[in-house]
DNA sequence: CATAGGTTGTTTACACTGTCAAGATTTATG
DNA sequence: CATAAATCTTGACAGTGTAAACAACCTATG
């Protein structure tokens, strides 16, 4: 057994998949999604431009792999916004969620983008595929507590949910939004009417 | 002067720019955003690779110009589906927008996405701010005429309805939500509750 | 324990990309 | 007409992802 950081670079890594993660990650995490490249991730590992191939057959594998993260650091945040939120209603549950949807969203763009763009040029590993799954069950629970479970239809409010938050999470992030527009407050005013928005959609 | 298309391309080309704008347009047709490339859209004007520097000192240029036309055309669509419905409510007319939004971006994924996407990478030609702009003009307008001009803050409204339509697109596109999932339905339920809500907005 | 085999890295190579510099060719202009 | 400007070609360079051949290390089996 060798241990992560041993004095002299043995010939093995150690866990270079782990590193080559972390690396991808800190990349996305300076904010350069351009320089997000396989070589310069093996560069940072310390390692040649085509060990990684050893465990990542591609880089779309690294990238799902990378995404599933995200979606998963995603899930925490949601989960703890909700819990900071137990006390209230599960109208302001929902409001508080979607409000840290979208700062989790603008403050991890780079993170963001890679969870979301390019998912066909992803080999949908098994990883990434229940990750993402998770963000919608979760969405789908919190709309449930809102709406009420017995008035069916729970995916077509928690669709408009998701929606709303991430159209606003990519206009955002990709300066859409007219530049004097205060979006914190806007967003916050939206979400607000998102409860009752849910509860009237679909009974004219 | 010169004629578009003379019988023995007597100019080194005639109309080079034209012709890569063109063929990346073409490519974008073809869904296949991976390769859209400067030498490819060269290729397909049957020019060299460096040709294209002449007329878009940079693939970003050509991306953007590509993009500005990409707003261009949705504008049309966006224009003839509310004259479409011209006889009818204003609410109406949103909503023809609304649906008319999230089908083009549909229909025409991969140019959607070269509007959208890497906007921070595009020299912001003057072509792509003002087409990108009056899109942002237009769904301002439709919004007011749904909430009646003397209530303030239309823009805080219409970057709720863009969040909405623009997060539809988007997951759509990116197949983001459920398989099972009726999209079209769930949409125009969506739309449909959105003259209300806009209404309600930030009047509780 | 020795050794055969599999895992992990390195090296080298290839096709592709965007961009640049130098030259050739065609059009426009004084 | 002669010269300048615009346009295109050729060739080069640094990057990229991926593949194949080889080297070093680990491990399990005889």
């Amino acid at each position: 057994m060798r241990r992560a950081a041993p004095d002299k670079r043995p010939y093995h890594h150690g866990d270079l998949r782990e590193a080559l993660v972390q690396a991808g990650i800190d990349i996305l995490t300076e904010g350069d999604l351009a320089g997000f490249t396989l070589r310069e991730c093996a560069r940072r590992a310390g390692v040649s431009h085509a060990a990684p191939k050893n465990h990542f057959p591609t880089v779309d594998h690294l990238k799902a792999e990378i995404g599933a993260r995200g979606f998963e650091q995603m899930h925490r945040v949601l989960a703890a916004a909700a819990d900071a939120a137990l006390s209230q209603s599960a109208d302001a549950r929902l409001i508080a969620m979607g409000k840290a949807y979208v700062r989790f969203a603008t403050a991890n763009s780079a993170a963001y983008k890679m969870m979301f763009r390019d998912r066909d040029s992803f080999e949908r590993t098994p990883h990434y595929v229940v990750a993402a799954e998770a963000a919608w069950v979760q969405l789908g629970e919190a709309v449930a507590a809102v709406i009420g479970v017995e008035r069916g239809d729970v995916d077509a409010r928690a669709a408009h949910v998701f929606a709303l938050v991430h159209g606003f999470a990519s206009l955002v992030i990709d300066g859409r939004l007219p530049p004097g527009l205060e979006t914190d407050r806007v967003i916050a005013q939206s979400l607000a009417s998102l409860p009752a928005a849910l509860r009237g959609l679909g009974t004219p």
